[in-house]
DNA sequence: ATATATGTCTATAAAATCTATAGTCATAAA
DNA sequence: TTTATGACTATAGATTTTATAGACATATAT
C-alpha cells in the first residue's frame, strides 16, 4: 500500500505533466490544486528533484517543471524515490539494501527467495508504466464517460 | 513492503508446514524457533485462525496446526490477512476497500486506473505461490549448496 | 539598489500505525 | 481437580508518517 506521500507526489506531477512545456508550477499552486498540505508538498518536490525527476527556478516567476517527457518518468522512479523501495522485503532492494533481522540464513531463506518472484514481477509494472498512462487514461475515461451521457441524451 | 508482523506469520506457518501431520506445536515453540515475541506471535497465530489458514486445540496437549496443504496456502491469502491487503491503493481493495480521501473523482483518476494494473499483476502472482513454495525453495537452495560445499573438498 | 516573490533547508511536533507486553478467562486433558 | 494450553481484552512503547514553523538563499522587477 503506498503512502499518503506517494500519491501526493503523483498528484502534483500529473498536473506539471499537463502544464506546456516551458512554463513553470508555483508550490502554492500544486498545493493548492491537489488539496495537499504546503509544507508537505514543499518536501515532496524537494525529493522529486533531488532524485532527478523535477526542476525547478527559484525567485519571482520561479516554480517547478518536470525534468523529463511525462513518458519517460516511470511510476516505479517516482515510488522508489518516496517510499525508499518497490521490493516487499528490505533483503531484496536494490536501491536500499539491508539484511531482515529476524533473518538466520539470508541464501536459504524461503520467504525471500518466493518473495523474489513478486519483486520481479513488481518491478516489471511499475518500471513499465510512466506519468503519461496516469494523464492518459484519466483522460480516456474522462472522454468515455461524457459519451455515455451524449448517448442517454 | 511487508511488515514484521507478515514475516512472523510466514515463519511460523513455515514451520508449521514442515511439522508431520497430524501433530500442533505450542506456541511457545513456534516463538522460541522463529525468535518471535510469544504475545504478539499469540495475536497474530489468532488473526490466522480467524482467516481460516489454521486451526488449534486448546487445553493440554493442545497447540496449533495448518487448516490446509501448505501447497493449497498462498501467500496472498497470508498477506491479506495480515497487512488487510494486497491492492497498492485502498480504492482498489476488494478486501478493505475504502475511498481515498485525496481523491476528487474515483472513476477517472489515473493514479487508481494506473494502479489497477499493479494491483492486477501483484494479486496474481501472490495467488499463485503458495507455502509449500517457501517451503520447497528453502530446501532447494540448501540441497544446492550442500552440493557446492561437496564438489569442493 | 532595493523590495518582493519564490524555492531551500533545518528543526520539530502531531498523528497514526506497528510492535510488544500484561493479565484474566475459557477449555480440555491427565 | 489440578495443570497446560489457547482466547481475549487492554494498554503501553517504538517507529513511521504526516504536518507545520521559521530562517535563509536566490532571482526578478521596479
Amino acid at each position: 500500500m503506498i503512502t499518503k506521500k506517494t500519491k501526493y507526489a503523483f498528484k502534483a506531477l500529473i498536473h506539471l505533466a499537463k502544464t506546456p512545456i516551458g512554463q513553470q508550477v508555483l508550490i502554492a499552486d500544486l498545493a493548492r490544486d491537489g488539496n495537499i498540505p504546503k509544507k508537505f508538498l514543499e518536501f515532496i518536490l524537494l525529493s522529486l528533484r533531488k532524485g532527478g525527476l523535477l526542476l525547478s527556478k527559484v525567485g519571482r516567476g520561479g516554480g517547478y517543471y518536470l525534468a523529463h517527457h511525462p513518458s519517460k518518468i516511470t511510476i516505479g522512479s517516482i515510488v522508489r524515490i518516496l517510499e525508499g523501495d518497490i521490493a516487499p522485503v528490505q533483503c531484496l532492494s536494490t536501491t536500499n539494501y539491508a539484511r531482515c533481522e529476524e533473518c538466520n540464513d539470508e541464501k536459504t531463506c524461503g520467504i525471500r527467495l518466493t518473495m523474489a518472484d513478486v519483486n520481479v514481477v513488481l518491478s516489471e509494472v511499475m518500471d513499465s508504466l510512466t506519468l503519461a498512462d496516469m494523464v492518459d487514461r484519466s483522460e480516456a475515461e474522462q472522454n468515455r464517460l461524457s459519451k455515455v451521457v451524449d448517448f442517454s441524451i
